[in-house]
DNA sequence: GAGTGGTCTAGACCACATC
DNA sequence: ATGTGGTCTAGACCACTCT
């Protein structure tokens, strides 16, 4: 394990114990450089990444405190937030998760797909239409396309389970991330019916595309989130 | 100015520039440091930067790439993405801001402004709702709480101009940063009537908590923007 | 095996808020 | 003026990718 990992996992855990509370000074950083047994610069990236998930503050000349805007109660986690391990892996802590496949065909990508997956107008692609629900309710509807060049032999069995899982675990592929816009709209009638929405009522839709750690991007997606079942928590640090 | 800023910023513009070209490998860290005459630990900080924007990847045992995904052309910045600095500093370079009150009282809080703002219930804030127009098509309803013992004597004119820029320029008080959440909603007649939405279209609600350097919070808020005047644009690095 | 980037240390000096 | 955190350097060693 990493020790600035370590480090900072363990720091956290006395912010929610509320070993240290909210609002409170934290030791000065030689203090808790003793206390680890570590180097300043060490300490600096364990602090910055609590500073990073909005947990601490740092102000030089003054010292390191606990924000007063910390949730030590449930973490809001069950948000959007960083949703890169996948539906399966981020929900499935909240109940059963179940996949309903709308659509699994080869097609020829079209201009928009071709670019965003950098291949060329009309190269083969999976073309993946599921809805995803937890426990029984509809949480999203996926419209996802794969070049069939860089996911190999994908098969209706992994469209029905979890894709991520494939791509690591068969495939023995990495994944390193992807790009999201986010945007609401108005539902349709393809999203009411689906995800059991009213005329009236909106969907978030996020524009994904994802890459492996090659840097080749292997999704072009639009998800269509039931606006019940999306936030997203966001900690914005000045500069 | 400081040297990784620098030196960030320098390989920023080359990859907009198209020096460095999408896919393309950078120079090895070491080609790096002479280049730009730094250590080791000061590219890498730069580098990080450019790779939390998205830009480029870094692969241990390869080598530092600019991504294929990046947008050389217009920058999609105009969403709303990092929106710490304000509104009006936000959007004054799309066009001219217009603000127009809808209400600019005195009142007690309630329990969750007070919880929000860590004031005990029942002591005076600000009341404000202002809508945010730009080249004047409506984007934003803005409601936002401010306790009168952090921000003191705003005045009707303030409120019609930038707070931020009273809070930092007038009150000499330094902004760190926000948490905020964000999720979409059916719209309300309100909303309708001021935004310029149909009945079917939604909002894009952001509860937003500001806070100053000092810790203290500032600002509890809920802004309600039109569904087309707000978009979110993350880029996601596993882990 | 060669060659990348990642982690960690030790120490000098700087910028900033107020102990 | 003091004492915080921030930046920068120099160098050792480790982990991973690509032959």
């Amino acid at each position: 394990m990493k020790k600035y990992l370590a480090i900072s996992k363990d720091i956290r855990e006395k912010i929610f114990n509320k070993t240290y509370k909210q609002g409170m000074k934290l030791p000065y950083e030689y203090e808790l450089c003793e206390e680890y047994k570590c180097n300043k610069q060490t300490m600096k990236k364990a602090l910055e990444i609590l500073v990073s998930e909005g947990l601490i503050i740092r102000r030089r000349g003054a010292g390191t405190f606990v924000k007063n805007t910390v949730n030590t109660e449930g973490t809001p986690e069950l948000t959007y937030g960083h949703y890169i391990k996948g539906f399966t892996k981020h929900f499935t802590s909240l109940g059963e998760v179940e996949t309903k496949v709308l659509q699994f065909n080869v097609i020829p990508s079209d201009r928009e797909t071709a670019d965003k997956l950098k291949i060329k107008k009309g190269d083969f692609v999976y073309c993946i239409e599921r809805v995803r629900k937890v426990n029984g309710i509809p949480h999203v509807i996926e419209l996802m396309y794969m070049p069939i060049s860089v996911i190999t032999n994908l098969r209706q069995e992994d469209v029905e389970g979890s894709i991520y899982t494939y791509i690591e675990d068969e495939l023995g592929k990495k994944i390193q991330g992807s790009n999201q816009l986010i945007k609401a709209y108005p539902s349709n009638e393809h999203d009411q019916s689906n995800l059991g929405l009213e005329k009236n009522e909106p969907i978030v839709e996020v524009e994904k595309t994802a890459y492996l750690t090659t840097g080749v991007p292997f999704e072009y997606s639009r998800l269509r989130f039931h606006y019940k079942h999306f936030s997203f928590y966001a900690v914005v640090n000045k500069m």
